[in-house]
DNA sequence: TCAATAATTCAAGGATTATTGAAATATGAA
DNA sequence: TTCATATTTCAATAATCCTTGAATTATTGA
């Protein structure tokens, strides 16, 4: 990811209700939420929730569907993923003290668990 | 790091010429650079760069220090760290298909082996 | 003290973003 | 086709952010 696409993506994030869409999508998974539960869980408008998923999709932060009446929307992993490695590698690179700290963090280790030594 | 400090910091992070400086004082390291060297090497003017400056520091991205007649800035590391840590673990939480290929990145594989803190 | 350097603050204006409500579009059902 | 639902688009306003240049503060050296 280059500067120039990064800076649209964290102006898609600097914004409290695009924020909270985006974490909700990202807890809701690949399934994703309509439009409408969108605007209900955020307390806004249907024409104000359109205006900020606009944002984010063009920002490759979300994704969208159409299935049957409503429009589907979902978390966009390869945007989001993009976005983290720009911030630890584009950013951070050079410094690894700044991601280091992270990596360790056991929240973030990777799918496969260590595995645990027996009793 | 908690939503209502994200949003700041990353509204900080989505202006070219703020992106810039941070990359730039994530590269210089500690010692930083004073603000005149950081005007010349986004090519604002010192006013414009002032406020700039301001933003990031309140942000927390960046900090600041007195040297003589000139303030040098220099990347605030714990801040960037916990930006970087919230989008990994309150953003992608439970989701370890986002975090896990940007872990797997050599770019991004820490200085030391991790070992976890908490059992 | 006075002048020079380094940077910040302030006010004004321009530019961009966010919100609102009304009108338009798309889909599915009667 | 006609109606109801789900969502978007549009135009207007409000709010926020960015830029500019002049004035101000802080520091150092003659």
């Amino acid at each position: 990811m280059k500067e120039k696409q990064a800076v649209p993506a964290f102006a898609a994030l600097a914004q409290e209700t695009r924020l909270g869409i985006v974490r909700r999508l990202v807890r809701e998974g690949p399934d994703g939420l309509p439009a409408g539960k969108l605007a209900d869980a955020a307390g806004v408008s249907p024409s104000n929730l359109s205006f900020h998923l606009k944002e984010l999709e063009g920002a490759r932060l979300i994704a969208s569907r159409r299935e049957a009446r409503s429009i589907i929307y979902s978390a966009d992993y390869e945007g989001l993923r993009d976005l983290i490695g720009f911030l630890m590698k584009d950013c951070c690179g050079g410094r690894p003290e700044i991601c280091a700290p992270v990596l360790a963090d056991p929240c973030c280790v990777p799918v496969k668990p260590k595995k645990r030594i027996h009793a």
